[in-house]
DNA sequence: GGTTTTTGTTCATAGTCGGATCTATGGTCG
DNA sequence: CGACCATAGATCCGACTATGAACAAAAACC
């Protein structure tokens, strides 16, 4: 009880189709072989088994027998094949972009840092993109069949339930570019699009080894800096998928820098990566880009040192709105300028934990990233990973493709 | 596609029951007869047929026979008996408190605003509360075994996985009081407490008038300032409950006013009703509490008006920090300061549509709450009828309830 | 008034689920 | 080392449920 699930969509009833529901709970390890499902949703073992047959002809589920025996005859183990399909996954971003072959667990199988930015537009990135995936493919010994998913994220914010780029000036070419059809067109599967910080966000989320937290702030700090947030467990993406776009809030102290977007003092302007070049470029330090400004962190400059922890008191400022708006029990911080993280870290915390209440702090923890480049392709695998295998989907895939030998 | 719907709990399947789902078909309007419940879920009619006498004996929905005909034989009309039970709620508050009965559809049958207010400690309120709602009932021909729920909102943060206040020290002799158990014990039916605000949210999400949006932020302007978010269409409540604490997000031009919570320039300690009072007296105009307050600035009198505009600017300056976070497509602002709805909108709308990105805003509605003393309420009967009514809790009702007559 | 159309009900049937039973497999104890 | 036991998985039969077809009802249309 207390509790509130507004929404309960009426739709279509679910028949009763189980297998999909089965397969869950093989892939979570909340149940590992047949009795074990069968005590767990109540279903008879019967009935259990034939659903998991199912599940072993389409090739989803392995059986295994090493056997941890409990006294009687060993259970047969059951386990999810996340090798039995690919997942091709994108970060593309304005100054790089990655192609990655995923498992259906988001582990990364190959990945290729792509030299080819978005600046160069959609005619040229999309091209290589294919061609680089479809490499990727035959260095694994696998082909386009063995795809069932395609996840892409893009910078910017993106109108998830259209998938296209929205009209921000900053993205050229690509504003407006619908992928999916584009993309659909050589792979005839699944395709999502979506903001890369979301991306990065459900990467976090599930890979990130900070438990599954249900309310979480991810923060990515880069050139640019965006937030993706998980509420409930639920990645929120507001009425135009904009949510999250925390990167042109206010600061209190921002110094009136001007921002792109046409105030000032947003949170980009004073604590995005341009900026703290900038910065270090007027403190007689000429950095060649943020990966050079965080070895000097690193490495105990004292200047970079300080523009790091300024920055993670600029983004506490803004992080502090957040927290007391959302009272998520996590915060993990990532993107480029997260490589310093003990600084970044610090300068957050510092800010945070002043300026919020009591209450919204009492579990909050502010955390490093710990997936660096791989946050967004591992995201991309798994946010496709979990709409190709709802037990909706599953069921429909089971029921169209019968028995694949493995 | 492009959607992540993340939390699939991994739980006990739903063995056959389908009956709760037709009465959420049903109750929503999605459909209105057998037959049209037939095409909408693909069970046949006559599985339909067993489920609606289900329904039907068990006084949830009413056959009608208003026929609008459509070259057959005329359909039987189904509708949700909203009276079939009743729900007891009540909006407790520090200067006001409410006790209502609503029916299942939420709509107020009796309210009585109630003298004995939360500083009163839950020794006094407690039994006059249920002392009210026996009265209520018995004034409504009703017994206590019509009720099917209770539902209280509470100001302060409230724990909601175990539906006791949060320690905050305004609560006083509040705190840590966990209600569920002290109610059950009159009326053995779920209990659900949570925030104000959020209740507050739910009642204007579901009454309100504008549509049913899937982003809103419901703010509270009265004594207090507190907000409820509604993302995805569901209620955020953040890991402690705490989300939507707007209160204490500081203010850029907040004039360093401390504030009750220790920090300076809290949108609470500068938008707040006493906030307001305490301005209005230092212009010279003596004002005997925000209600007539807000009925000078209906009037038109200079300085309330100027008062109300200005909270109006400065709760704008919070809430383009959550727009810019949350993309919300519609703010609803209720509260005692609401009703002088126009100054306040405007004061909103001013801040928030110079502050967001374009993206953020391009389809935000900044309205007023019409639901005024209500939202309250209604919001707490709907929040358990949503609970009650779930497929379900109607299931499990059903099987326990063999056949009641009408 | 007959025909058509759509709704709702009745009935036989097929499919599914689940309990009981049986087999397999390994641990435990004498 | 063998008898016994405990548990997992497979098989079988009975019960239940859903369904499709046929049928009755009720109104519009010709």
């Amino acid at each position: 009880m207390i509790q509130c699930g507004m929404p309960r969509t009426p739709g279509r009833l679910s028949s009763t189709a189980t297998s999909g529901h089965i397969l869950e709970l093989i892939r979570t390890g909340t149940a590992t072989n047949r009795s074990e499902i069968a005590r767990t949703t109540g279903l008879s073992r019967p009935s259990v088994a034939l659903r998991v047959a199912e599940l072993v002809d389409g090739g989803l589920v392995v059986e295994r027998n090493g056997a941890p025996s409990s006294g009687g005859r060993p259970p047969t183990l059951l386990e999810f094949d996340a090798s039995s399909g690919l997942i091709l996954t994108s970060a593309l971003g304005m100054a790089r972009s990655q192609a990655a072959v995923c498992d259906l667990d988001g582990e990364v199988l190959v990945r290729t840092p792509g030299s080819p930015d978005m600046e160069s537009g959609p005619d040229r990135t999309l091209p290589w993109l294919l061609e680089t995936w479809n490499e990727q493919l035959a260095s694994l010994g696998r082909g386009a069949g063995d795809v069932r998913g395609v996840g892409i994220g893009l910078p910017g914010t993106v109108e998830y339930h259209t998938g296209r780029a929205a009209d921000r000036p900053f993205l050229g070419t690509w504003a407006g570019v619908a992928l999916e059809p584009l993309i659909a067109e050589h792979f005839p599967v699944p395709v999502t699009v979506d903001n890369d910080v979301n991306v990065m966000a459900v990467g976090e989320l599930l890979h990130g080894g900070h438990g599954r937290p249900a309310d979480m702030v991810f923060v990515k700090v880069s050139t640019g800096v965006g937030a993706g947030l998980v509420s409930g467990g639920r990645l929120l993406r507001g009425s135009l998928g904009a949510a999250g776009e925390i990167g042109h809030i206010p600061v209190r102290e921002g110094g009136g820098l001007p921002c792109r977007c046409g105030n000032t003092d947003c949170l980009e302007a004073v604590a995005g990566g341009r900026a703290l070049l900038n910065e270090a470029a007027a403190r007689g330090k000429e950095v060649d880009g943020l990966k050079e400004l965080v070895s000097l962190a690193l490495d105990g400059d004292p200047v970079a040192v300080t523009l790091v922890r300024g920055a993670g008191r600029r983004l506490g400022e803004a992080l502090a709105g957040a927290v007391n708006l959302l009272n998520p029990d996590t915060i993990v911080l990532g993107g480029d300028l997260s490589e310093a993280y003990d600084h970044l870290v610090a300068g957050v915390r510092e800010v945070v934990f002043q300026q919020c209440t009591a209450l919204a702090t009492r579990q909050l923890r502010v955390l490093a990233s710990s997936l660096w480049d791989e946050a967004g392709v591992r995201g991309c695998a798994s946010m496709v990973a979990e709409e190709i295998l709802s037990p909706e989907a599953v069921n429909i895939f089971l029921a169209g493709a019968p028995s694949q030998d493995t």
